[in-house]
DNA sequence: TGGATTTGACCTGG
DNA sequence: CCAGGTCAAATCCA
């Protein structure tokens, strides 16, 4: 495996680089022709930044093998939460290195917008059925910071979970960090069905979840559509090592996800979808599918991306399901008044603070 | 009535 | 010791 990571690593960090030279020369023909539009201009731009993004992020992970120390341990539910959770972080690169003894719990940050005037309450609606089981005021932060764990997790164990927090400087930008992969099955998943995920006006949850590329595209489009902008800065995921179960035949299968993902994504964005420019930011489409090292892809898609349609991030939000109910569910719900109902959810990934 | 949220207390790691 | 994260009882809501 390590060899194959590697080199699939190499090229696809080859790869990603190579495309965003290609992508910054039709840029530059598109800066001379009056003919193109301001919108094609910006999706380049995104595309750059998102190609550039994934290249980075595959440098800075490549870690160690990585190698899911599966602990599987189910912990029990009832158990101290902790031990999984504080896994690790990537904010601290070298904890990276350190915390392979933890069993890292793979985690990784967006930045969600709620633009006023969409109508949308919850901000992300990512797919997944979240429930909400503290809240706490984080030191220098204005807001407090919400936590939700998936609603499937005492039935099927499933422990991802989430936390979403209120910037400070900018009210409508909610920072979800996902932690853990949805092990749960289509429970989760917004199925049209469902009254989550068919809410039109929720927010939809933008998740990406690095290595995901399953989701429907359309189905986040469409959510997007609805009034988020998604900014994916930067994932990080780790993977997980949970997934035990997860078919093994994954890598190879991935890679080749991988690379289309993007791809399609972002086609399908702007085909499909009518997404304002910046909604394709450089974290969109390509953020979705964030780099995520070859390793880790390889857990993910299995998990979540599958499951996931939820979100791939495995994020967001039980909100769908909730905002059926109650605005909460997305996570998003802060006590803080209304922002929700108007907001433009922009979903940004931060890798950057992980590392 | 069942499921979800709220909220103060408790636990854990740094 | 402190801050962050989770638990769990109380409460709310459909």
């Amino acid at each position: 495996m390590d060899n194959f990571s590697a080199d699939w690593e190499q090229k696809s960090l080859i790869n990603e680089l190579t495309q965003g030279m290609e992508l910054a020369k039709q840029l530059q023909i598109h800066l001379n022709v009056t003919s193109s539009s301001h919108e094609t201009r910006e999706l380049l731009v995104h595309k750059i930044l998102n190609s550039y993004d994934k290249a980075l992020s595959m440098l800075k992970f490549r870690a160690p093998a990585a190698e899911p120390h599966p602990e599987l341990s189910p912990r029990s539910l009832t158990g101290s939460p902790n031990s999984e959770d504080s896994d690790f972080d990537f904010k601290d690169h070298e904890h990276v290195n350190a915390s392979r003894k933890r069993k890292s719990v793979p985690r990784w940050t967006k930045q969600v917008q709620v633009c006023p005037g969409t109508g949308l309450e919850g901000p992300l609606d990512d797919g997944f059925s979240w429930r909400k089981y503290g809240q706490k005021d984080i030191l220098g932060a204005k807001f407090p910071r919400g936590y939700y764990r998936c609603t499937h997790r005492n039935v099927q164990g499933c422990l991802a979970t989430k936390q979403v927090q209120r910037s400070d400087e900018d009210p409508t930008i909610f920072e979800i960090t996902y932690r853990g992969r949805h092990t749960c099955t289509e429970s989760s998943r917004p199925t049209p069905s469902e009254p989550n995920a068919a809410l039109g006006n929720q927010p939809q949850q933008i998740n990406q979840h690095p290595p995901q590329n399953h989701q429907n595209p359309q189905e986040t489009l469409l959510s997007f559509q609805t009034g988020l902008k998604v900014l994916t800065k930067d994932l990080n995921t780790e993977n997980q090592p949970v997934s035990s179960f997860y078919f093994p035949s994954t890598s190879l299968f991935k890679a080749e996800n991988y690379v289309p993902s993007h791809t399609m994504t972002g086609n399908n964005l702007m085909t499909t979808t009518n997404f304002s420019p910046s909604f394709m930011s450089p974290g969109t489409s390509g953020s979705n599918y964030f780099s995520v090292s070859p390793t880790n892809m390889t857990s993910f898609d299995s998990n979540q991306a599958l499951p996931a349609p939820e979100s791939e991030l495995g994020g967001i939000v039980p909100a769908s399901a909730a905002s059926a109910t109650t605005s909460p569910t997305l996570g998003l719900d802060f006590p803080f008044g209304g922002l929700d109902d108007q907001f433009e959810p922009t979903f940004t990934f931060d890798n950057s603070r992980f590392f």
